[in-house]
DNA sequence: GCACTTTGTCTGTTATTGATATACAAATGC
DNA sequence: GCATTTGTATATCAATAACAGACAAAGTGC
């Protein structure tokens, strides 16, 4: 399901919490379903249970997931996208800077070019 | 020429890294060419000149820059690629991390789609 | 209804590390 | 030669990520 680097320098929580928003984004879990419980993924994943907990709970403040005491993590309804009305930045230089450090560890062009163009078909079927 | 977030989690002098990593994979410093000191980048930008030193230092191991004690930073003939066969993980996973952030932002698919293109054309011009 | 389990949360504790302060050594410029 | 410049090395402080362990309350089986 899902991997977690641990020699990464971005936080397993946020790793967590990274994933799991990429497949709500896919739509891959449905509104009321069941996320796993916090010690359950973290048995599965290898990690503490509180680093489960505070990845769902960056995701139910980000409006994804309602946390109920007893019933486990349920999806939302919907998300309405946040009110920060973040301009171009928040994705251009990142995507860059990815970019920039992939051509500087000698990954072609041409597959780039291919990865970026995989997103763009997925972005217009409106799958992610 | 450098915009520094204080406020983001990513470390200060590994933002200062990849942003010169950007420029020189851009081809906007040639060979011979001298980077700012230390201390004068550190003043610019408003933190301390070790951080921008931590910085200079990734990219002389990556290749980047020649350090010589007195000489400053220049930047070296040619960056051979780093020899660690990455595969696809090292981008594609990355890539899509950063849409789904983007679009959980609210930031509109048609938007990302043109970053991702303007992106494409400049790796097939290679400026990039 | 009552024990027992399940589940998310709360309160420390520890280790890592990012950023700074400060001193240092060596080369440069006049 | 002497003051200045420049990158480096060492020490310190603060933030925080991850874990440990206990807790309270809701569920579960009888």
């Amino acid at each position: 399901m899902l991997r977690i680097d641990l020699a990464s320098r971005v936080p397993v929580y946020e790793q967590i919490a990274n994933g799991l928003r990429a497949e709500l984004v896919a739509g891959r879990f449905g509104p009321g379903d069941r996320l796993p419980t916090v010690r359950a993924l973290a048995i599965d994943l290898g990690v503490h249970h509180n680093t489960v907990a505070q990845a769902y709970r960056q995701l139910a403040e980000e409006g994804w997931l309602e946390l109920k005491r007893h019933r486990g993590a349920t999806v939302r309804e919907r998300h309405r996208p946040s009110n920060r009305p973040d301009g171009p930045e928040t994705f251009a230089r990142p995507l860059r800077e990815l970019l920039a450090k992939a051509l500087a560890q000698g990954l072609s062009r041409q597959m780039l070019i291919r990865e970026l163009m995989d997103s763009v078909h997925r972005l217009e079927g409106g799958v992610l």
